[in-house]
DNA sequence: GGGAAATATTTCCTATACGCTATTTTATTG
DNA sequence: CAATAAAATAGCGTATAGGAAATATTTCCC
């Protein structure tokens, strides 16, 4: 398959320059392999109005727009979007269980899920919680960004800030504002483990 | 590979609510104290036409939208996009296991671990991956954003664009662009579990 | 509340987007 | 290279977006 291209010009304010949306959809369809043909089944719309749109010859309302949307998997703000710099595409990072970074702190081991975090949105752990850990709490955590955490194993209470302490157990997740204080406490004998996505 | 449809409605897709958009130009030209006339003159399209578009009347072409957004100084991305306003803080959501909400397709079974998602900068799936499903598989799911997935339970392989498929167990995970295609097929007689993580 | 000014909506006409079918162009195969 | 298939484009009728002016609605005085 070949490589999805990026444009390379596009000014920030599409206002600027007269971002050629035809063009653009072209670029999208031929990366995705399809003829013009099999984007009309998906799209529902005609074969002629698709050739139209990417020679620009008639401007799509937004009702069209949408229903290349839905059809080719692309979301509308991207599409109109200047190309983002982010991680390089294709750029993949698989972490074999148990073959993380370590991490370790008193009360937790984190172990780090992917190397090379500085462009990612997300920081992936898998945390282990140490047994009776409540002695050790003292303060709250509180940073930038948003968190989710799975609980895998074990049973443990997380504490928040503007809310009663939540008794967690595996299988339950939570999703929460990490500018709010967190603490995460073992309750049981045994060590718990969770998944932990930290995300900016 | 076989053949078959991509599911529209996976959930994972930005654009599957309607997107109001003319009610969203009403705001913004409400918010700009900006009367149809005024906004008529900077824009150059006729009041009639503006007043139709903000009720829903007819779908502007995209010519007329980027009239709009070169008048009114709004680009086009930002008039798309879902408000990306952050969750409140102190904001915390709790999902018991088994107790999110489900989000079936052909091959996939999700489960959505976090209502209200639009304004998260994560979407937290659990997703069962049916047993053998790899006769399902058609096409890469190509989106825009990053994603990680571990898997809890069974075996999969999870095929990349531009890699060999790779073959994972409980425990392993990966993380990836996900605008290089992507899709998971389960391996073994039974099905496979992965918690899945979408960031935009 | 009545009247006038400001603002928004509706009407009607013209311009153009969209779909169907025909035609041209490009790719494939012997 | 010819013949054929596949894909993209063009032509034309119909549906709908866009603009000018008429009508309706809201706002603001007194």
């Amino acid at each position: 398959m070949p490589e999805l291209k990026i444009e390379s010009g596009s000014g920030m304010q599409a206002n600027v320059e007269p971002l050629q949306l035809g063009k653009r959809l072209r670029e999208i369809r031929k990366s995705l392999n399809l003829t013009l043909e099999e984007a009309s089944q998906k799209t529902g719309l005609a074969r002629s109005t698709l050739s139209k749109i990417e020679n620009e010859q008639i401007s799509p309302t937004f009702t069209a727009v949408q229903k290349l949307a839905n059809g080719l998997q692309i979301d509308i703000p991207q599409l109109f979007a200047k190309p983002r710099t982010t991680m390089a595409s294709g750029r993949r990072v698989l972490t074999k269980s148990g073959q993380g970074t370590p991490h370790p702190t008193s009360t937790y081991e984190h172990e780090l899920l992917s190397t090379d975090l500085a462009r990612k949105k997300m920081v992936p752990f898998k945390t282990r919680v140490r047994a009776r850990s409540f002695d050790d709490f003292d303060d709250w955590v509180r940073h930038e960004g948003e968190e989710f955490l799975l609980v895998l194993e074990g049973e443990l209470a997380l504490y928040t800030e503007f809310y009663e302490p939540v008794a967690m157990v595996a299988g339950d997740s939570m999703y929460y504002d990490a500018n709010m204080g967190h603490a995460l406490v073992s309750l049981s004998e045994t060590d718990a483990l969770v998944l932990w996505i930290v995300a900016r």
